[in-house]
DNA sequence: ATTAACTTTGTGGAAATCCACAAAAGGATG
DNA sequence: CATCCTTTTGTGGATTTCCACAAAGTTAAT
């Protein structure tokens, strides 16, 4: 192993041609990724690589399952806090052969990683001061690589605030934009919004912005923050069941930020999937009214983030409105109201509770602490004084409505 | 009995006069009613009378179930046929003993009644003339009832409408006008429109006004009609359960209008049952939008006449508006709709009879004509299709409400 | 014609629901 | 504080629901 002060003096017309150089030096395979671990450059004529290595380079960025676990094992945490080089153990879990690893830094961030890979051969001390000695060169490779891509970040986060706010109105105008700024066309997709307790500070950016360039759940197609929101143009990968995809999506991510970041209290909500590039502006919308609705009813809804799984919340707004004017007053409702009242009964929270719970007895009784048999009674009680048949869905629909509407209305 | 050719010349002050002379003429008690059965006169200083008589004389008015018997007996037919009079036969089961009715006549209309009840004695074919003459003289005496009374119905007219269309705006004002025309003061009340098929003429005017007067189930405060409409401001008789009252009285309504006059289809409706007088206009409106709906959704709310009960379809102009503008695609129902049409299936139907049949598998696959365990596969296959949670109610209802508000939509 | 995918119907047993009745507890009223 | 009314909880058994599996029937596409 060559021991010049330093090898990497020359120039290189790439950064493929430097990790070409770094892996000749080491004897190993070399992979070079920016702080999002999308690959950047990678060494060829290696004989052997392992299965993590093919699947990064394949994908022109690194599993998530691999970097889950980089996280989990703490190679990563500790890439990020150091400039030494990390030898990481092997994963066999996901297909992880032994390697070192070294950050590549400007200033006081992390910018990129350099991976070598120890297949034939273990690095010695030596070596892994040579691999530190390499992130230092590759800085400036990568570097440019940012400044430019910085640049079409710019011009691309205008065309997002423009769909955003319905200033583009043509589909053709949409999709020319988006094949010139190569951002993938994709059949579906909903606006995503992450709302935070405070305003996203340039630190938390870069976290949040890690964690969606790392995620594969979903596909990122835009993507831009404002106060305390973080707005995304997500496209689910799957036609069968994107709801459940964009779900899985938000839940694991506001994990990973919890347990990464220990940023907690992060709410989410969606829009409508659809189809047509021109309905972005209203997925945003319905987005903001699903995070305004979970504002208003955190235990009711903490689990839902879609528009489509707001279900009747959709209309509250008008409801209230009309309620305002003294319309939908329900006799039914005044008078259990009325009654729990006088009684110190809790006729409204039973029934809206039980209603909740879809009608079934044991899972309504288990909620409110109370026998199955006095939720029973109460329901008998219930029909005798609202004056409603309880089998009747269509009374029962409208008392469950203005239950609800009455809390909404009361938290103004 | 005396055999003059005339016995009724002489003048009488009263009708309580002239009954008593009947009374002594033919030795039997003698009550004069209204052709609604209201008691308008009624002999006294009789020995005996039927448990029939005494409640009419006390309620001033015939108890509704004699009524209800005479009518099914025959009696009531055939005096509103010919102006013989008519012997009864005593009927126990309602306290009714033997008696001779007669009708009284002005031109083809029938204006009241004479009853001869015979307690001691039973009366012979003279006796049945001297009744006869009796009706002709009593004749004037209740006419001039009646226009006594048309000239008090005409300012209560006026009342009516000036309440229905909201020109009377101060409770105090309305419940002068109440105190001074002798309408009875009510705690409770609501409006109560009947829509017939056609237009409603003085014969039919006629026949629903008898059904209206002699009705004891509810207690009737004003009424009018209005080109097919038959318009009431009534109050229910207990304030435990008006709602019930009103619907048992509507359907009876609808009965004995089928029954007695062979006038099918027609539609009902009462609003909100109110307290204060002022919201008459509003219980009015709320009877109209009932009738409204009812012929949007003719098989959904046949059994329904309260607004109420009308449930969620009290919003849908509201919802309706909203739709019309884009709002509230349900992406659910979109593809549950283009599967229905993809596999010839009735998803959409199912789960509407599903949620109509209060999630009873049972009842619904009656309904529908299909094994439990179809149904059953069918929801799965729901669940499925639309993305949704069989299980989460809110879901359920905004489906449901979209599925309804898209029948009502394509009904304009 | 032959798959393959989807739909309907049947069967049986575990689980749950429903209902009537009864006992006990709690609260308001005089 | 005795009493009445309402509410809660317990028990047991008939009925219904739920679910998994199997078989047979339908439909669309190769």
């Amino acid at each position: 192993m060559s021991h010049y002060d330093d090898p990497f003096r020359g120039n290189f017309d790439s950064l493929e041609e430097f990790a070409d150089h770094i892996s000749e030096l080491l004897q190993c395979p070399i992979t070079i990724e920016d702080a999002n671990h999308r690959l950047i450059a990678y060494s060829a004529h290696d004989d052997y690589t392992d299965p993590a290595r093919t699947a990064t380079i394949i994908s022109r960025r690194v599993p998530e399952k691999v970097i889950n676990s980089l996280w989990k094992q703490g190679a990563i945490p500790a890439l990020l806090r150091s400039r030494e080089p990390v030898r990481v153990a092997a994963i066999s879990e996901v297909g992880l052969g032994s390697r070192v690893a070294v950050s590549i830094w400007k200033n006081d961030e992390v910018i990129g990683f350099i991976w070598a890979l120890e297949t034939d051969r273990t690095l010695s001390k030596e070596d892994m001061e040579l691999l530190k000695k390499a992130a230092k060169a590759a800085k400036n490779k990568v570097l440019q690589l940012y400044m430019r891509k910085n640049k079409k970040e710019e011009r691309v986060q205008e065309l997002f605030w423009k769909l955003l706010t319905g200033h583009m109105t043509t589909e053709e105008e949409i999709k020319e934009s988006f094949a010139t700024m190569q951002i993938p066309a994709a059949p579906l997709f909903s606006v995503i919004v992450f709302r935070f307790a405070t305003e996203i500070t340039r630190e938390i950016e870069k976290q949040i912005s890690y964690l969606l360039q790392t995620t594969q759940q979903i596909q990122l197609l835009l993507y831009t923050t404002d106060r305390n929101d973080v707005i995304l143009l997500a496209a689910p990968k799957s036609m069968n069941q994107p709801l459940k995809e964009l779900h899985m999506f938000i839940e694991s991510f506001a994990l990973k930020m919890k347990e990464r970041f220990h940023i907690n209290s992060v709410q989410s909500g969606f829009g409508s999937i659809y189809e047509t590039y021109t309905s972005i502006e209203k997925s945003y919308q319905e987005a903001l009214t699903v995070l305004k609705m979970k504002e208003k009813f955190p235990e009711q809804i903490c689990s839902i983030y879609g528009y489509q799984q707001l279900g009747i919340y959709q209309f509250f707004d008008l409801l209230l409105k009309k309620k305002r004017q003294g319309e939908f007053i329900n006799p039914s409702l005044t008078k259990l109201q009325a009654y729990d009242q006088k009684h110190h009964s809790d006729l409204v929270k039973t029934f809206e509770v039980f209603f909740d719970h879809d009608s079934n007895v044991n899972e309504t009784a288990k909620a409110l602490n109370i026998h199955p048999n006095t939720l029973s009674y109460r329901l008998k009680r219930i029909a005798e004084i609202a004056e409603m048949d309880l089998h009747d869905m269509n009374q029962k629909v409208k008392l469950y409505i203005d239950i609800k509407l009455a809390k909404y209305e009361a938290l103004h």
